[in-house]
DNA sequence: CAGTTAGTCAACCTAATGGTTTACTTTTTA
DNA sequence: TAAAAAGTAAACCATTAGGTTGACTAACTG
């Protein structure tokens, strides 16, 4: 039995989960953006995308500004770094280790050329 | 419209948001272990628990090996860098900064505490 | 003031999640 | 050889997720 689970991991993981929020976070690592810049690359209606933003928001990795009828999203990046620190935990599996280099090099290389993921 | 996702990060991340498959990965990072030792620390039956163990492995993030009726689970760390080198990108928002740098103390303390989360 | 724009909210739908139980196969053990 | 143990598979259930549309509020703009 878990005794302390971490809801603030559950909802970061879980929000990083989704390929059109990961794109969202990308997008807003280039500054400030209203949620209808946000949901303008994706073919999804305005609602969905802002459902979108609700879920980053709730996980803490986006805040809101409201200025008048528009609401501008930032990216909270201490929230990824909380959820990159979990990660600390395991670096001892492949740190120093080659193969594990490889594997993110290529995942680099595949978030490079995605361009937004 | 996001021209290419990563259904492997989609999988890792989401395997990840479930304290009870993190509390798995903790567990395996201190060696093999079969479904049913996996399974033993949850209220839950073991039919429930091969079941995360079965999302593990789908993402990758965990291995099988079989010997007679005993499925031994091994940790597999390189899909466990591969998704750290997701956050690599975003680092540049809080490396050197001391607030994230809290952050990250912060909940590498949450951890210590919940002991295998 | 009329119309458009930004965005949320609520209702709805379908598919996926996380859990259960029961049945089954295979392997081990008494 | 009979019973127990390890595990999966399938059927089922309740809840959540991801999406839609339509109605609504608030704020700009002509």
């Amino acid at each position: 039995m878990v005794e302390y689970q971490s809801p603030h991991l559950d909802a970061v993981f879980h929000a990083l989960s989704d390929p059109t929020r990961r794109a969202m976070l990308h997008r807003l690592s280039g500054g400030e953006q209203s949620v209808s810049q946000l949901a303008q690359p994706f073919d999804m209606s305005l609602a969905g995308a802002s459902k979108h933003v609700k879920v980053l928001e709730g996980a803490g990795l986006v805040s809101r500004r409201v200025d008048g009828r528009t609401h501008y999203c930032r990216l909270e990046a201490a929230r990824l770094a909380e959820a990159q620190a979990w990660f600390r935990y395991y670096e001892r599996f492949w740190s120093n280790r080659l193969d594990a280099l490889q594997a993110i090099l290529e995942a680099e290389d595949r978030e490079s050329s995605a361009g937004r993921d």
